[in-house]
DNA sequence: GGCTTTGTTTTATA
DNA sequence: GTATAAAACAAAGC
């Protein structure tokens, strides 16, 4: 779902067509997404946008900031002057917006508009101080990350902290590189394709893992992100970027969401199990 | 209409 | 008190 590739990917995107827009009204459709007063962004001109694992955070010039969550399906979709004739997906998105999902719209000067959709409805929006973002708890408590945004302050994970990470843990290994406490934005679907690419079993304890598999299993996680960012992300549920358009990640899936189909590594076949209540993809016969 | 879905938060346990 | 595990929660599609 989405995870630091496709928060990443809706980044680069609200840096590319939202940065330098005045916002001159909200229009709050579900309340309970919204948290905060909306009347302390209205004026104020969009500055930076950053990115703490899966959250994004939007600087105003105004010493406030929009902290969102999307979750499980949030949309940010930008529509204004250069976005004109460029088609959203429909399927993900519908013909016209706002649309059924649409909870929050943003007017920005120059007849553009921000809508933040969600289908099921489980993200958040909060205005908060800027220099109050890093003591909400999502952000405050978040781990070293692969691929830390430009002034978010967030420690890259390097291999060394992440032998040290996953060194001597108890826990199983799928649900601690899941644990956003101890490493920021891998969520479901590039926790089963590091650990496939890596050849480890997602069952595995912690501890058991040497340096050299911790190692693999580093670059891994590396390598699938980056190979997610080539391909705009993964749209399995609603995930789209701020055109509206979808990724293409999950057509290039190692193991997510591959039950039953066979092994691209060795020719076994994908299983799928439940691990920290979690569905997990991956191939018994190279995975150890 | 019960089941499934995931990221985060909360509660329970060792 | 700390580390880990499990349960709860959000809402909607099938």
């Amino acid at each position: 779902m989405p995870e630091l590739p496709e928060v990443e990917t809706i980044r680069r995107g609200l840096e590319r067509y939202l940065v330098g827009h005045k916002i001159q009204g909200v229009e709050v459709r579900v309340a309970k997404l919204f948290e905060g007063d909306a009347k302390n962004i209205i004026g104020a001109k969009v500055v930076t946008i950053r990115r703490f694992g899966k959250g994004l955070v939007i600087d105003l010039s105004n010493k406030y900031s929009l902290a969102i969550h999307i979750k499980l399906t949030g949309q940010l979709i930008y529509r204004g002057a250069e976005t004109k004739g460029v088609k959203v997906s429909r399927e993900k998105v519908g013909d016209e917006l706002p649309n059924k999902s649409t909870h929050v719209i943003f007017k920005l000067d120059k007849d553009a508009y921000l809508y933040y959709n969600d289908r099921r409805r489980f993200g958040w929006i909060r205005v908060v101080e800027t220099s109050k973002v890093g003591e909400m708890p999502f952000f405050k408590s978040m781990g070293p990350e692969p691929f830390p945004s430009a002034g978010s302050g967030q420690v890259k994970l390097t291999l060394e902290l992440f032998k040290k990470i996953v060194g001597g843990k108890k826990t199983v290994i799928k649900p601690l590189l899941m644990d956003q406490t101890r490493i920021g934005g891998i969520g479901n679907i590039y926790a089963n394709d590091a650990l496939f690419l890596a050849g480890i079993s997602p069952k595995r304890s912690a501890k058991q893992i040497s340096k050299e598999e911790a190692k693999n299993l580093f670059n891994a996680i590396i390598e699938v992100m980056e190979k997610s960012f080539k391909y705009g992300g993964a749209s399995e549920l609603s995930f789209v970027n701020v055109l509206g358009h979808e990724g293409e990640y999950q057509e290039h899936a190692l193991a997510y969401g591959r039950k039953g189909e066979k092994c691209s590594i060795c020719g076994g076949k994908i299983e799928k199990i439940f691990l920290g209540g979690r569905g997990t993809f991956f191939c018994p016969k190279h995975q150890k």
